[in-house]
DNA sequence: GCCAGATTTGGACGGAGCGTACAAACCCGG
DNA sequence: CCGGGTTTGTACGCTCCGTCCAAATCTGGC
């Protein structure tokens, strides 16, 4: 297609939580209402109203990836990376909810669902399993297949998310952060609690 | 609405797979050519499209409910039990992976997004809390917010066997649900492996 | 067997909304 | 001031949805 402008872009993505709210089911001139861009000029720079919601998928996943980068890549125990991780995927939910729900319960329409499936694998899961990977190099965490265990952890914590969205309507993400974390990290079990060391 | 009589119903749900593998972007004459139901009795018992979808999601969740049911409601050790929902969630997504793929990458479609909440509550992540619950309760798992573990396992099931569907196209069920279920009780940390005792 | 009502189906239609075409305006460097 | 890229309004064709209707068929009560 041709290389979208800045300013395009950013009245896109600023709109974004506000027509995806609506999304009963999204018309291109609600599109163009809510941002601002008139309906030709979407058209210019974009093929049509999946390939909007293709720029706006990656648009978030490019967020997600540096946040969790970021979280992956700081310092501190595995555990406290993993926390990290738990609690940037869910900020950047409670950030954009009505985007975040968009897009987790349309998957299948913004793109070819293994394009899909491929960046979420390099934004999101990638991340999850560097962690994971290493923890278990280095003895820290159990070892296990680490792709299953990024892409679990991953679902637990979108899904997990997901349903607070649509319930409450809102994130309160510190509270489910915490409880997820320390699921994941301490399991069902009961008996003998591992002692997590934070730093 | 009408009631959906028996044959209509058993040609939709039988063609479900088929039609849903081709979900590019479905077409009411997809669905009546590959289901053998011509659109206008298709209209006489449906008020559209979306309705034809939740009804293909109400019964699949039907399908899921009695499975889980069953699973939670078996005997044996909690661990056991909940490996049973872990399996049977998996199992009921490897049998019909189409229409599997179709519903949680649409989730956002196929009816209110609440409803389908509720939906999901009931059949889903029921089970997996009252196992929760009463292993709390009975004091083999750790004490925590039996809700948010049961959207969190629930979530891990679901998306890591999407991944699986969309990256591999099929389901190998039993690796994976070894692996969610080992993962799931004894947790990421190495320290400690808890003895999870298997009737 | 016959009738009234429900079901089943084909075909035609109106309307929504997408994407395209095009032309007029605008901006901008040379 | 000119030529090319950009921005925008407007109009059009097309696809597909959902509705309407009428003919055909089925079904149960009498």
């Amino acid at each position: 297609m041709r290389e979208v402008p800045e300013a395009i872009a950013g009245k896109l993505t600023e709109a974004a939580d506000a027509f995806a709210s609506s999304f009963e089911d999204l018309r291109m001139d609600d599109i163009a209402r809510a941002s601002g861009i008139p309906r030709a000029t979407l058209y210019y720079y974009f093929s049509g109203k999946d390939d909007i919601l293709g720029f706006l998928f990656a648009a978030m996943l490019a967020e997600i990836r540096v946040g969790l980068a970021a979280a992956a890549d700081a310092g501190g125990s595995v555990r406290d990376r993993l926390g990290g991780l738990v609690r940037a995927l869910l900020t950047q939910m409670a950030t954009h909810p009505a985007a975040a729900q968009l897009l987790l319960t349309n998957l299948g329409r913004a793109g070819k669902l293994p394009d899909m499936a491929a960046g979420l694998q390099e934004a999101a899961y990638g991340p999850f399993e560097r962690v994971v990977a290493e923890g278990m190099a280095g003895g820290e965490l159990r070892p296990r297949d680490a792709a299953v265990t990024a892409v679990a952890l991953f679902g637990a914590v979108c899904i997990a998310g997901l349903q607070a969205l649509v319930t409450e309507g809102h994130l309160e993400g510190g509270r489910l952060a915490a409880t997820l974390e320390e699921l994941f990290w301490a399991g069902l079990a009961a008996e003998q609690p591992p002692t997590g060391r934070r730093t």
